[in-house]
DNA sequence: TATTATTTTTCGAGCCTTGAAATAAATAAA
DNA sequence: TTTATTTATTTCAAGGCTCGAAAAATAATA
C-alpha cells in the first residue's frame, strides 16, 4: 500500500490479467484475449510473447473461424511448466502433494512423525525430509518444470507477514517461526516457503471446488467445518482474510449460549461444546465407545447409528443443527457472508443437521429472505487442506507470472566468420 | 481487479502516495518526501508540481536546515482547496455538514423532515433542499474550493456498487435507489454522490478519531454501538468491509443465547434483546417512564439512576455487560478483530458495563492473553456518523488526487509580434 | 571572492500501453 | 487462375511514467 508504483507493476498486472483469462477461458486466440481483457491487440501480442518466453503459454494450432479471414492461432496454458508443493502437518503425520499449475497431482508423499510435544524443530526435520523426497520425485518426473512454491498448512493461528505460528495448542508450541525452521532444513530448495493455517486452506479449497462446479460465490464467504475439532475460515473476494492474529474464522469458540456448558477455552457456551466431536458422541450415548476404542471409532459408530435411524443419534444431530443455525446467524450477521460452506462431518451429516438448522433460521428468513446466507456443503473431505495449500500457491503465481523465469533460449547459430 | 493497468494508474498511485505523506507528516521539503515515500527526487519534483497545479499543495517558505546548503522549500497541504458534503438521514431530520479537506467545518445545515413512511422520494426532496442550502453557503464562503463529493449516511444496509438501500425497516423502504433520487434532486451539483451505511460511517469516524489520538490500530477492527438500536461496523485496514449485502457489522442480531428472549428479527436470543435500549429500560424498571415520556427520556432517567447508584439500574447494566462480553468474544472469534470499539451509550456507560464484560472474557484472557481484542471507546458521540461520511469522502480524495481539476493558469502574456 | 554543502531541477534512457498502419493468411468472387 | 475481401496478428512511432546522472540554484563558510 505504501510503496511507489512503476511500469513493472503495470506489466505484472497485465500479464496476470492475460494469464488468468487463458486459465479461465481455455485455449483461445489473441483477439479473444484482447476483447475479454480490454487490452489492445498490440499489447496482447507483447504480453503473450512474454508468457511464451516464460514457458507458461504455448501456441497450439490454428483454427479458422466462421468463413474467411486469417485463422486464429490458439494459445494454450502449459500447466506442466510449474509445479508447487503443498504440505499438511497433522498430529501424527506429514503429507506432501506435488501438483502442476492445473492441479494435476504429480506425486504424493507422507510419513508419520513422532515429534515430541513442544519440539517444532523435530517436526521441521520430518517436513524437510518428506519434502525432499517429493521434490526429488518431481525433479525426475518433470525435470523442466519450475518449482514455484512450498506451502505448509498447520493447525494453529499464523500471524501476519512474519507467518509466526502463534499458538499451536495440540503441538505445544508458542510463537514459533516454523517457516524459518523448514527453510533451514531445505537449503537446496530455491523457492518461497509459506506457512498457512489449515482451516483457512480448507476454506479456500472448497471455495474453488464449488466455483469449478459452477457455483457463483458472493464476495464474502464463510467456512465452518468440524472433524477432530471445530474451525473455519473467512474469504473475501476469494482471498483468505486471516485477521489480526491469524485467527479469523476460528469459530469453534463462538459463544451461542450465555449459560451453556463450560469450554476448555475458559468461557462457556461455545459452539464447539454443541457441535464438536466429544459433545456429539456424548449426546448420542457413545461415551463408552469413545473411552474404549477412541474418538474416531466413536464417530464411525455414530455414523452407523445415524444411518440405522437410531433415535438418540438423530436427536443429538438435531440439537447440533440448532446450535449450528445460531452460529450461521452469528457469522452471517457479523461478516455478512452471503454463503456459508459447511465441511467435515457437517457436510457428511447434512441431512440430520439441516432440519434443526433450518428451524433456527426460519424466523429470520421469513422477515428478510434476500439477506440470508446460502448454505452449501464442501465436497473435498479430507483432501481440502492440501488442495487449499495448492490453491494458495496457484493464486500467488496467477498474481505474478514474472516469478517464473524465462525458458533458456535455443542458442542462435553464430554467423560464420 | 479485472481492468488493464496503464501508466495513468501508476501516476495516480504515486500522487496519492505523496499527498498522503504530506497529509500525515505536515509541511516538509521535497527531499523528505522522497526519502519517506521511496520515490526518487526527480519523480517527487514532477508529482509535487502536479499537486501544486491542482491546488492541493503550496510552497510555504524556505527553511535552512542545519548549516549551509540550499534551504528546503516547505510544501504545505491546502486543505481549503477541497470541500466535501456529509449528510446524515435520521427518522426525524436531515443533517448536512460541509468540511474542508482537513475536516474543518465550514457550514452546518439541518431540517426536520416529515416524509411519510415508505416514501423515499419525499425524503430525497428534503435532502436535496438541505444540501442545496449548504452548498450555496459553501460557494459563498469558499468560492474557489473544489466540491469533491457528497456522502449520504443512511440507516439501512447499502448493497454493493449499485448502493441500493436494501431494506430500511424504520423508513419502510425496500431496495431503494436513494442515490438516483438524490442526484435527480440536485441537477446542478456536479460531484459524485454516494449513499453509505450510517453505522459503518460511525465506525470509520471513531477509527480515525482514535488514530488521531495516537492509537495504533490492528488490521481488523470491529465497532459496536447502541443508542436507538444496536449496530456496528467492520473495518479491514482502515476501510469499511460491508459484506455481501451491505450488512457486515449488523451485530444487533448476533445470537448469544439459544433460548433467550424472542426478537423482532424472527429468532431469539439476539444481542439486541440484551443490550438494546428497550431491554435495558425494562430491566432497570423504567417501563413506566418510557410509556409516558418516551424512549429518550427513559434512557436519560436510566443515566441519572446509574450515577445515583441505583441498584436496579446497576444490575441491568451488569447483565448487559455480560452479554456484551459474549458478543465481543463472538465478533473477535469470527473476524479476529484485534480491537473492538464501543460507541453510543456503550461508551457513556462503560464503567457500569465493563465489570460484566471483563468477567465474561476473563477465562479466555487467562488462556490466550495475546489473542484477545483490545476494548476501546468511541469519543465522537452523536457526531460519529457525520464525521465518518466526511472521512469516506476524504479517503476517496486521498486515493485519487487526479479527481481534483487543475487550477486555471494565470494567463501568460503573449509575446509581442 | 571562492568553496562547500544541500536541495531542486533538467535531461536522456528505458519501460509500458496505445492507435494507426502494415503484414499474413485464409475464403469468396471474378 | 487471379483478384478482392475479411480477419488476425505484428510493426512502428508517439506519449506517459519513473529513474539515474548531471546540472543548476542557493546559502553558509573559508
Amino acid at each position: 500500500m505504501n510503496a511507489p508504483a512503476d511500469s513493472a507493476d503495470v506489466r505484472r498486472r497485465n500479464l496476470a490479467l492475460v494469464l488468468r483469462y487463458l486459465d479461465a477461458h481455455g485455449p483461445c486466440a489473441r483477439t479473444e484475449v484482447a476483447v475479454g481483457t480490454g487490452l489492445v491487440h498490440a499489447t496482447v501480442t507483447a504480453l503473450v510473447a512474454e508468457l511464451i518466453d516464460r514457458g507458461l503459454v504455448r501456441e497450439a494450432g490454428s483454427v479458422t473461424s466462421g468463413g474467411r479471414g486469417r485463422p486464429r492461432r490458439l494459445l494454450r496454458l502449459v500447466p506442466e511448466r510449474v509445479v508447487v508443493l503443498a504440505a499438511q502437518v497433522s498430529l501424527e503425520s506429514v503429507h506432501v502433494m506435488a501438483a502442476d499449475f492445473r492441479g494435476r497431482v504429480l506425486h504424493r508423499e507422507s510419513a508419520p512423525h513422532h515429534a515430541p510435544y513442544g519440539d517444532p524443530r523435530a517436526l521441521a526435520a520430518v517436513i524437510g525430509c518428506v519434502v525432499r523426497t517429493a521434490e526429488a520425485a518431481v525433479r525426475d518426473a518433470a525435470p523442466h518444470a519450475h518449482l514455484a512454491q512450498l506451502a505448509v498448512a498447520m493447525a494453529g493461528p499464523v500471524v501476519g507477514p512474519s507467518q509466526l505460528v502463534a499458538a499451536a495448542i495440540d503441538f505445544g508450541w508458542h510463537s514459533t517461526d516454523l517457516r524459518a525452521l523448514v527453510v533451514a532444513e531445505l537449503p537446496r530448495l530455491h523457492c518461497p516457503v509459506d506457512v498457512v493455517n489449515d482451516a483457512n486452506m480448507a476454506a479456500l479449497a472448497e471455495y474453488h471446488a464449488l466455483a469449478a462446479d459452477g457455483v457463483r460465490h458472493p464476495d464474502t464467504v464463510a467456512y465452518i467445518k468440524a472433524d477432530t475439532g471445530v474451525g473455519g475460515g473467512l474469504l473475501v473476494n476469494g482471498r483468505v482474510h486471516s485477521g489480526s492474529h491469524g485467527m479469523a474464522g476460528e469459530i469453534g469458540h463462538l459463544p451461542i449460549a450465555l449459560d451453556g456448558p463450560e469450554c476448555r477455552c475458559g468461557t462457556r457456551g461455545c459452539l464447539a461444546t454443541f457441535i464438536g466431536p466429544e459433545p456429539l458422541v456424548h449426546a448420542a450415548g457413545l461415551d463408552a465407545v469413545a473411552a474404549t476404542q477412541g474418538a474416531e471409532a466413536a464417530l464411525a459408530e455414530l455414523d452407523r447409528r445415524l444411518r440405522a435411524g437410531d433415535p438418540d443419534a438423530t436427536a443429538a444431530l438435531g440439537a447440533a443443527g440448532d446450535a449450528l443455525g445460531a452460529a450461521v446467524l452469528g457469522v452471517s450477521g457479523v461478516t455478512d457472508a452471503g454463503e456459508i460452506i459447511l465441511g467435515g462431518y457437517l457436510a457428511t451429516w447434512a441431512s440430520w443437521l439441516m432440519p434443526g438448522l433450518e428451524a433456527r433460521l426460519a424466523g429470520r428468513r421469513a422477515l428478510a429472505p434476500d439477506m440470508q446466507p446460502v448454505i452449501t456443503f464442501g465436497v473435498l473431505g479430507g483432501e481440502a487442506t492440501l488442495r487449499g495449500a495448492f490453491q494458495t500457491c496457484r493464486d500467488a503465481l496467477l498474481d505474478d507470472p514474472t516469478s517464473v523465469p524465462a525458458l533458456p533460449r535455443a542458442p542462435v547459430a553464430a554467423p560464420l566468420p
